[in-house]
DNA sequence: AATGAATGAGCCTTCATTCAT
DNA sequence: TATGAATGAAGGCTCATTCAT
């Protein structure tokens, strides 16, 4: 498969990604991603199997992606602790808000059924990763007299947790940009009220 | 509709509910739901028209159960603030748990493709009086000295996204009874906290 | 499935074994059936999951008949050990001749591939069957002078090979009536011939 | 077509008789002769356009082969009949057994259902053949008075009748080669009975 | 009310065949 | 000549839904 071949498979990729966002996973058929891929019926089959292998395929794109930017964006650079969980907070309200290409539903729908191991599962990996990046930030405003906190750790599950609940209630009840920015303040806040008050 | 018709019913719902719990939404076959009910297929139309059908109604049914414990146990009484909310978490953390009967995937599932008015979104509906329930009590709890807490409607919402975030966390990475344990009482140090250091 | 469906299933393979016996077992496919049956293509599966589960059953009826048909010819009664040996060649030879439903080819297909454990196998179990028919029908032709053979068993062998030869020519290369005849006869006036010497 | 295209051609042939060998007739895909011969989809089309194109090329190639053989063996020199037949009944013996390139099957499936007209018919014409060379060696065989046989066109159609049973038997049923060697030799032995006896 | 056989729409998958390169 | 991506027809299979009993 050369680089031509490589360049379809990225399109029929990003296709597919707008269809799960739409429709979850096991809504999805390959005639849905055909459909949206304007090729034939036996063209899709040239580079995926099946919904799963696309879906797969997917969500390890998707993952590469923001992980690096949440990474990149938690170490990079000299900014204060603050700014930068801002930062990472903002990238979370994107990913929270986007209506195209969101995979929330969709991996909470195909994990759900997976039931696979916890080691290799890309939600718990993120979940985590997100958990390490959060907990860091914050000892590193502590220490620099930023936030007050005595459970950073504790305080990073909460947070990564309400944006979980922010994710999937989006997806579900509706949620507007408003109270997902209250949300987030509210724990924000609970790091730097004790500051203020002092 | 006679009495014994009505007990049919109750009795389709009741099996339907855990295929639902098993398997979702879409996956769930008027099939499966024959099978696990051990009746004809032309029997189950005699009182549902569809899969979606029996799930509105079996997600009526528990809504009503459920509010029914939930409200009941935050009004009966003159028990403390402080227990009453440790109650209520009890509920939600059985919620969280349980294997048979969770709908949560499922419910998601379907609310996420199907992106009804929010009116008549009995998810939103749920939550909303969950958060109620919530702030009432946080402020009893204020108001006779238990908490300390400035903004209970904002600490409500978040106690109740953090519930969403372990529900659908315990279906799709598993979180065990411990973590649960952690966060809910993480929430609630929140709250007493700071009397603890006056 | 009742005595109604049982009769329906007898239905589907009566037709069946036409399709078979026109097309062989691999060029059959599930909608051949369906058409032939007129029925819908669910309804076929039903009663049958695939050509090969259709065709076995197919099989498993004609063997019996066939069977009984040519045991109880061989051992039925008192007729002369000639008269009786021409009785089941005729049955062979009828077999060779019919044009519809005879599965030759298609029993040949479909166990060249199936490559099964020999016990199993069901041509080869009708093939010794009908060796070891001739060889008795020979032996008791010799016993009271009606032949002469040294070897029954050989002579058995080879008159069924001649058989297997017929039969599959039939379907292949063409062959008449009466080109079966004098091949039977051919092997026939082995056993008097030198009676006829005498 | 070049001299290059011939030899091409000719190398798919020889890869294609082993798919066919393998799999009958009906169950080969253009896709399996493709991978078989390591060439290119549309490349194979440069040279044949479907299975069947194929399959006969194959068929006329093996029975020039063999007739040549067969003829050649039959005809060469001054060998006694008698060492002729049962050099051209090895020949046989070789094609029964032979797994690769055992076209059998394959063959008696294409034309069960190609219904040819019985001139054009490959198989019949090899038949017809062998028929006459034997019949030819068992009257050389009399004259020389190495054989004793009354009906020499009937004993050599005996004699090609149960190679066909035997072929067939080989590859649906197993046929060791000693109950070939058996077989054959049983047919045998009737030529040159008598002449023991006297 | 209840049954379950029957239907047909729709999705999955494979494969012969074409065609731009 | 040669390639292999692409197409679409065809067959496999499932399932919601109907209907005669």
């Amino acid at each position: 498969m050369g680089e031509k071949s490589a360049k379809k498979k990225q399109y029929i990729l990003d296709k597919a990604r707008v269809v799960f966002s739409e429709k979850g996973f096991k809504n999805v058929t390959m005639k849905d991603i055909v459909d949206a891929c304007d090729i034939s019926r036996g063209g899709l089959y040239l580079y995926f199997s099946s919904t799963e292998d696309i879906f797969l395929e997917v969500l390890a794109t998707e993952s590469d992606e923001d992980d690096d930017e949440a990474i990149n964006a938690a170490l990079s650079g000299d900014a204060s602790a603050g700014d930068m969980l801002a930062l990472f907070l903002k990238e979370q309200k994107k990913d929270i808000l986007r209506k195209k290409n969101n995979l929330t539903v969709a991996t909470y729908e195909y994990y759900s059924v997976k039931k696979q191991s916890v080691k290799d599962n890309p939600l718990k990996v993120k979940f985590d990763t997100s958990v390490r990046i959060v907990e860091k930030l914050i000892e590193n405003g502590v220490d620099n007299g930023e936030f007050v906190c005595e459970n950073p750790l504790g305080c990073a599950r909460n947070l990564m947790y309400v944006v979980e609940g922010l994710k999937i209630s989006s997806k579900t009840i509706g949620i507007s940009e408003e109270a997902i920015d209250r949300e987030l303040m509210y724990v924000l806040e609970g790091l730097v009220s004790d500051e203020l008050n002092s």
